[in-house]
DNA sequence: TAAGATAAGAGGGACAT
DNA sequence: ATGTCAGTCTTATCTTA
């Protein structure tokens, strides 16, 4: 276990984003690049600690899933099991402190505590979280919090971070579970996107379509049925200026219909979060589409 | 009962002023 | 900065097969 040069404490971890290695007790830079890949950092919680090769390799479905049950774990369990979760937001806290100093102090203590909280209800893995923290970091530095709602502006930056990393959730999604309306939401993302200069990735429909599915209960056949539709659709240039999740709700219904798999506009439209008009309107189109091919 | 149609309203982007 | 415009999506209600 490597210490710190600065002040000889064992706990060394890494800033997810931008990849620099700082200690959990100062704050010290100790690289501003990971060399490798190798994870010979310590982790932030016990579960991080215990699967260690899950550190910094790139995000999978299948390690997300695992990330998700140890993080749920945790929570279920009653009273003091929760002391592994605080005690992670200390220990982050620290290091925060030190590197923004002053008057920032309790405002983020107050927003990593509501970060914990959202992040876990929405099922969201640790990387996320941590890249939301960054975002918000850069919010205080930015100092972009002046009048605005503590609570709003890291609802926003764990969306920011969910888009930025291609994680299919939706503004509804995070109004939903923090209790912010989500048009509030919307303007704050937007406001980051902005001030920040991030640049996220166009959200792509195909991603939407697996949970979606999962939630309707639609066959794994149908549901790649569903993408390559999507797909056609989008090279056939059908996809502008429409949401998302509208899309890949109406592919998986289209799908549904060609493969003969009895699912109401309703049950999709549900599972997707969006109205049975919505997948009306889009359903017309796409057909229109799918008829030339 | 599921699906289609219609209408009113909200929110945000593009563009011009 | 402010206003208009076109387009999308949502909610609600009614009609059709």
């Amino acid at each position: 276990m490597e210490r710190c040069p600065k002040c000889g404490y064992r706990g060394l971890l890494v800033d997810n984003v931008t990849g620099e290695i700082v200690c959990a007790s100062c704050g010290y830079v100790v690289r501003e690049k990971m060399e490798d890949n190798k994870p010979e950092w310590r982790a932030f919680t016990k579960e991080e600690g215990e699967d260690r090769s899950r550190v910094g390799a790139p995000t999978s479905l299948a390690m997300h899933d695992m990330g998700l049950s140890t993080v749920m774990g945790m929570r279920d369990a009653s009273g003091k099991a929760l002391a592994g979760a605080s005690r992670s937001a200390a220990d982050r806290l620290r290091v925060w402190d030190k590197r923004s100093q002053g008057s920032a102090d309790r405002n983020l203590r107050q927003a990593l505590v509501e970060l914990d909280m959202l992040a876990d209800k929405l099922s969201l893995s640790k990387n996320i979280a941590e890249r939301a923290a960054y975002v918000y970091r850069k919010v205080l530095e930015k100092g972009l919090v002046r009048g605005r709602s503590i609570d709003t502006l890291i609802t926003a930056s764990l969306y920011a971070a969910c888009r930025s990393s291609e994680t299919p959730r939706t503004l509804k999604d995070a109004a939903l579970v923090s209790g912010i309306k989500r048009k509030d939401i919307a303007k704050a993302y937007r406001l980051i996107l902005k001030e920040l200069d991030l640049k996220v990735p166009v959200t792509d429909p195909v991603k939407s379509v697996t949970g979606i599915a999962a939630r309707a209960g639609i066959s794994e056949r149908t549901t790649r049925r569903a993408m390559e539709i999507l797909k056609s659709a989008i090279a056939a240039g059908a996809s502008a200026g429409k949401a998302p999740t509208g899309l890949a709700a109406t592919s998986l219904y289209l799908a549904c219909v060609l493969e003969g798999e009895r699912k109401t506009q309703k049950d999709i439209a549900e599972a997707a979060g969006v109205t049975e008009v919505t997948i009306r309107n889009r359903y017309r189109g796409l057909k229109a589409i799918l008829n030339g091919v």
